[in-house]
DNA sequence: CGGCACATTGACGTGCATCAAACCGTGTGG
DNA sequence: CCACACGGTTTGATGCACGTCAATGTGCCG
């Protein structure tokens, strides 16, 4: 049972190996993790503020993306998590947080107990290293689009969203030929963004217009990825992808 | 010797025992570490993005900061750190980065080796999970201020940082009489916030035309902390401070 | 067919950047 | 002691990049 949570595992751990040394021990220990699948749809609250978490989510299939909430409602994406990536690492180490995380599109997700994983970490230290690590490239994205959005204009800020969306997903082998499923709408880029759906809708227009990207429906093709990345001053070595893929 | 470095040792483990359990050994672990004490000047690089580090940065007096910078030379300033603070903490898993940190006044730091803080999170491996706690939540504070810097107005963004500025530094017992030295300039202000510096000043006199604030040189007076509060929309749990602070 | 979510387009107002000038405190050298 | 330069703050004038509001267009689904 359980076959996309096992899937999602392996990705996970493919995830940490790139970037820290492991044993074989350590990749057994993380792939006999006890898992929990569970489906949500889209538009869910996974994570409510304020709530105290029991266990990390791991993304199997579609995307999960944690915002932060300001008093009069307005919201910013910070994080977007796409299939193998851990959508709330810290709460490991922060069972209580002031951020919610919801389902951009109809997700599997799988739920795996922070029980097991301290004991896990207890007996393989370094695993735990490997996890500090991952958790702290999602942050490091965090902080350079923050950067972004306070440095530059609307359709830099877009382009650069585009380019890094265009960049994972195709480490995570879900573009084809340039061509890749984006399921978002222009409000909830606004919301990644901090920008108005209008905006955005102006701003992707014109990035149309200029030959860099075109849509048909929900996919996005990436004309010219470097008319794009010029646009946004893209460099994507904050990422940490592997090679092959930067 | 390097008795600055012990006393902000002992700061830094009060800091990770307020979130996290730590065995006696593991705190004798962390006040045996190894340390070198280094003098900087104001505006002096401590760190420079892309090179590889072998220590972390445990600040011990003044003010050190973290920043992006997009091509065209604009920086956004992610974090601050207070003395008993650890100044790059993911250094430790992420030794090479594309940030870069600054001393925004004279400041004594203390170095702390890789290695050795390797060596003892393998023997005491709660005190790694304790490190991770820590350097969550400095990224937590960075994604909170992006939150507030993309959906908020000018007024609202800078009484913001004020408000968590005045938080932190009296945790750090750098407050007296709802008073206390605030080492940034107009345009230091400005590069926290995503706007510019005639801007931050036109804020500053609105603020204190609403007698919220007040300055006289360097010192900045909190008036009424309320109206300050309101004007921010200031919601302090996620700096995660002790309640007697909060 | 109507209803609904979303995208597009236009008109209008405004919050902020930018440029420029004046002001102020501090240090430096004659 | 004054002259001057210099980093920082203040203030004003101007322009533009956005947000907001509103109308229309476009699938898609019941």
């Amino acid at each position: 049972m359980a076959s996309a949570c096992d899937e999602s595992l392996r990705l996970f751990l493919n995830r940490l190996r790139a970037h820290w040394d492991l044993s074989d021990a350590d990749c057994r220990a993380i792939l006999d993790l006890p898992t929990e699948q569970v489906f949500v749809r889209a538009r869910a609250e996974v994570v409510v503020p304020g709530t105290k978490l029991f266990h990390a989510v791991l993304v199997c299939e579609g995307l999960v993306g944690r915002y932060g909430q300001n008093p009069d409602g307005k919201r910013l994406f910070t994080s977007l998590y796409l299939p193998g990536e851990m959508a709330d690492l810290h709460s490991l180490v922060q069972p209580v947080g002031n951020w919610a995380i919801e389902a951009l599109t109809d997700s599997i997700l799988c739920q795996i107990p922070h029980t097991a994983m301290k004991r896990m970490i207890a007996h393989h230290p370094s695993v735990g290293m490997a996890l500090w690590q991952d958790d702290a490239n999602d942050w490091a994205t965090t902080a350079e689009r923050a950067g972004v959005l306070a440095t530059r204009g609307a359709l830099a800020r877009l382009a650069h969203l585009l380019c890094e969306l265009f960049a994972r997903f195709r480490a995570a082998g879900l573009v084809e030929d340039h061509r890749f499923e984006l399921p978002l709408n222009q409000s909830q880029l606004g919301e990644m963004l901090g920008m108005s759906s209008v905006h955005i809708s102006r701003m992707l227009s014109e990035l149309r217009r200029r030959n860099a990207v075109q849509m048909e429906g929900r996919t996005l093709t990436i004309i010219s990825s470097d008319t794009l990345g010029a646009l946004a001053g893209f460099e994507p070595s904050y990422l940490r992808l592997r090679p092959e893929y930067a």
